[in-house]
DNA sequence: TTCTTATGCATAAGATAATTATGTATATAT
DNA sequence: ATATATACATAATTATCTTATGCATAAGAA
């Protein structure tokens, strides 16, 4: 559906999170995990994945990897130290956004 | 702290919202009691809120009503009937996707 | 065998929606 | 008197998407 537009801003944390628990992915595999993960419910676009990769691999949080598989091109990223240490405040500061969200949007709900 | 640009895209959605549920509010009205609801973890710039307040009156979902209270103008807005419906679709969406980006980001959270 | 779909990367143009910085004005507290 | 709170507004800038486009290989369908 179309809710797709809804992340702006949580773009980075959610890859740095996938990063954090698979160890290393490849930007196509990134984009089929959110979708497959949210049952379809959140795309990410390559246009806004490509260049938010580019751009954590030039803050230092991100190392990148060539392979080749069957005769195609891969880019592996994976967490630096300082990466790790990030995706920790990050996922922090996510996750309290959505509490303040869940708050505010759905009162009755809670966390347990 | 600083998470507040997180909400990218949910500000219209949280206007209706506490709209729904409070009758009528005016703008400042609206800053603080985000804030309050939040324990100051959002925070709505008057940049952000005016605009999206008249955006929304723009396409019909809110009505404008001026007070002077203490010799100092108020806005007060409220929900048409079209907004009304409109609010209902937002917020599910709202909630969906806040469902996914706990599922990606805490698959151990659960809702009860 | 040709066409479509899937896999895989990338970037440019445009849209959207914030932040930050101003500006105006009145009321209240120090 | 001065700062803070209340109350609105908008312009300039920045961030972050979507959409469109491009290139290239592989696999499956017609």
């Amino acid at each position: 559906m179309g809710s797709s537009k809804l992340y702006k801003g949580s773009l980075n944390t959610i890859i740095l999170k996938l990063l954090e628990e698979q160890g290393k992915m490849y930007g196509y595999e990134i984009t089929q995990k959110v979708k497959l993960l949210t049952k379809g419910e959140l795309k990410i676009t390559e246009g806004a994945l490509y260049p938010a990769l580019h751009k954590l691999e030039a803050e230092g949080l991100l190392d990148v990897e060539v392979a080749k598989v069957d005769n195609r091109l891969r880019k592996y990223y994976k967490l630096t130290e300082q990466g790790e240490k990030e995706t920790i405040n990050r996922l922090a500061e996510l996750e309290e956004f959505i509490r303040s969200m869940q708050n505010l949007v759905s009162p009755n709900w809670s966390i347990k």
